[in-house]
DNA sequence: TGCGAAGTATTCGATATCGAAATATTAGCA
DNA sequence: TGCTAATATTTCGATATCGAATACTTCGCA
């Protein structure tokens, strides 16, 4: 019948002292696998909602990473965007033109590129899901006040800031 | 030739302000979005560390679940920790037995059961890459003061605590 | 005790993903 | 201009993943 699963601040503390034990810095550890954890449970539960939309994550990442840029992207640019090889985009595309969320058009400039859009379909399934989405996201920072809200989104800013000069 | 990529911090404005317009309530989105970028860059590197150790990121999360729980674990749970069907786990399992780095054992008081544990050499290998991740994560952080990191690692263990209360 | 329901790992067929090769276009430069 | 290298997408074969079905064990309870 096996134990009950640990809760999520118990799997945090245990590894947390984990990395920490294989050579990791505390400060750093607590943070990293704080972020980690917290995606991986949001994850979750995109996954479930996302099969009333008939979605997998991955084409959900598509139509997401369009909304947000704004733009056509091309499939080697959302390939990037959700870590994913090129060659699986080919397929993703077929799939999600073949619905109608999204359409290829060719770069009169180019003519090896080709721009990815979302439809209006597209954009439209785009709003269903985040209105969906953003109730769950609100549940899980409802222990923080807006101040906290604000200095907890300002810290990760900071370091989001550094993120370029990294790999570089 | 494309235009360059657009900075972490431009893609996160653009996403939050996506989100927002969207639907989303913005000290939520603020929040939720940095944390899934930091989350996809993160991948990102640890993707580029696995090649050099000859591992998937899916075996990379067994080997990180076994190491955080610090006990054997089953299939299934493995499965659930790790965002992935059990029948899947089979095989994964399978290639990571194969290479030395797990092993099974049977659960004496349950025939339905299997147990997993990582072998000497599986928590040697958790030790070298983590050490290696250490040194990129330690860089994420490196504009933020100790205080900073402290106060940004409660704030999220304040949101982990809540999670289990969310979907029960 | 006996028996149906629930739990657990695996197998199996269909699909998705990967890395390398193929195809086509463009860019850089002598 | 002509030629090589770099880019961008797709195709292709091998592998990984998924969901459903299977085989087996244990649990709940009459």
């Amino acid at each position: 019948m096996a134990e009950r699963t640990p809760s999520a601040q118990e799997l945090h503390r245990r590894a947390v002292a984990t990395y920490v034990k294989a050579g990791g810095e505390e400060s750093v550890q607590r943070v990293i696998t704080a972020v980690q954890g917290l995606t991986k449970k949001l994850d979750q539960w995109y996954a479930r909602q996302l099969v009333d939309l008939e979605l997998t994550a991955g084409e959900w990442a598509v139509v997401t990473s369009l909304a947000k840029a704004g733009e056509s992207l091309t499939p080697t640019q959302l390939a990037e965007l959700t870590n994913v090889a090129p060659s699986s985009m080919t397929h993703r595309l077929d799939k999600l033109a073949e619905r109608g969320l999204v359409e290829r058009s060719p770069d009169a400039e180019n003519r090896t590129r080709i721009f990815v859009s979302l439809t209006d379909a597209g954009w439209q399934l785009f709003s269903v899901a985040i209105r969906g989405s953003d109730v769950v996201e609100s549940d899980v920072l409802q222990d923080l006040s807006d101040a906290e809200r604000g200095e907890l989104a300002r810290l990760l800013e900071v370091v989001i800031a550094r993120l370029d000069d990294i790999d570089a």
